[in-house]
DNA sequence: GTCTATACCTTGATAGAC
DNA sequence: GTCTATCAAGGTATAGAC
């Protein structure tokens, strides 16, 4: 069923992307090869590079497909809500279907300095920068940090450490928690 | 300096450990190559093998030399003193003369199940179960876990996605601000 | 016993034949 | 558009030199 039909180009990129967004997710960027990647697809492994130049650019491609495009809050909603909001999408939510959360993925695969700056490319410009903007008083970016911190660091025991409470705990209790500890820092204005 | 007299056993087994950490911390397990660590050591890399019978586990004696072996809090000091020794341990501290902290350096090279095995061990059993038995209430190893998203997600802030904020940030005001994010948690009692 | 030479297998990547 | 060498680098094992 992965085995695209013969002199497909189209059909072989689509299920390269597919095979290496499961073989990356599963064991990170060093313990996913090209070759198992190809095989996989049903492929030959040099179309990795024919078709994406590099595994580099493979891993790029097949993460940055389904970063979410904005975050699902209203855009005068206060920090407590967007936390909320990525709570629930990068924690919480089902991804059963469609995997690891990509940001989760890349921290798994943060060995790679190329990885590294990706990561704080999109953490800092799209996630952080959305937050600080929701936060008043003075010291607004590091609160919105602290956010992110915990933000990120919730997905890392549940994806990267490997921990079972939060995945067994109660999801509103989850959010009423780590609700409390945002308004803890609204209210901790510089 | 780094090379041992020819034929010392011991001297060479720490050349290697003291090698082995600062590549290790710089550049992750698999950006490390054991050939590197050897040069820098001034042996042959075979002897890595010899003496630790694999990379990974050079790997774990090397990191583990130094995780600290206990948290500088009281016995019966609450949550939030634990947790601001720990934001000063893990966060904050100046570990320029030693490095990394090791469990910024695991999370570095957390692409193998085997160094996220041991994370959680250490983790887990570590650092978490101490604090799940500070707090009182129904979901103790809840708020714990939360505390330790925290504390990890300022770590991974700092060191894997490489932002600025923290370590730019005034020591005592990140100390009043997840002081304040730990304490709404000690509040919300389930 | 302590170290060195060397060789083997896997993996990322390239060149050129069909 | 696809596949077959082929290469360099890396982890690992073994034999043997001092």
């Amino acid at each position: 069923m992965n085995a695209p039909k013969r002199r497909d180009r189209a059909a072989t990129r689509t299920a390269l992307l597919d095979a290496a967004r499961r073989r990356f997710a599963e064991h990170g960027f060093d313990g996913a090869s090209v070759r198992d990647i190809a095989a996989d697809a049903g492929v030959d492994a040099t179309l990795i590079f024919r078709y994406f130049g590099s595994k580099k650019d493979l891993f790029a491609e097949a993460v940055q497909a389904d970063v979410p495009e904005g975050i699902s809050a209203g855009d005068d909603a206060g920090p407590a809500a967007l936390a909320d909001a990525l709570v629930r999408e990068v924690v919480l939510d089902d991804r059963a279907a469609s995997g690891e959360h990509p940001l989760l993925v890349m921290l798994r695969s943060a060995g790679r300095p190329e990885v590294r700056e990706r990561l704080r490319e999109e953490v800092c410009g799209r996630y952080l920068a959305d937050l600080a903007g929701r936060f008043d008083g003075e010291d607004a970016d590091l609160r919105a940090e602290l956010v992110g911190a915990l933000l990120l660091g919730m997905g890392v025991m549940r994806s990267v450490v490997g921990s079972p409470v939060l995945s067994e705990a109660d999801p509103e209790r989850v959010r009423a928690l780590s609700g409390a500890m945002v308004e803890a820092l609204e209210r901790a204005k510089g």
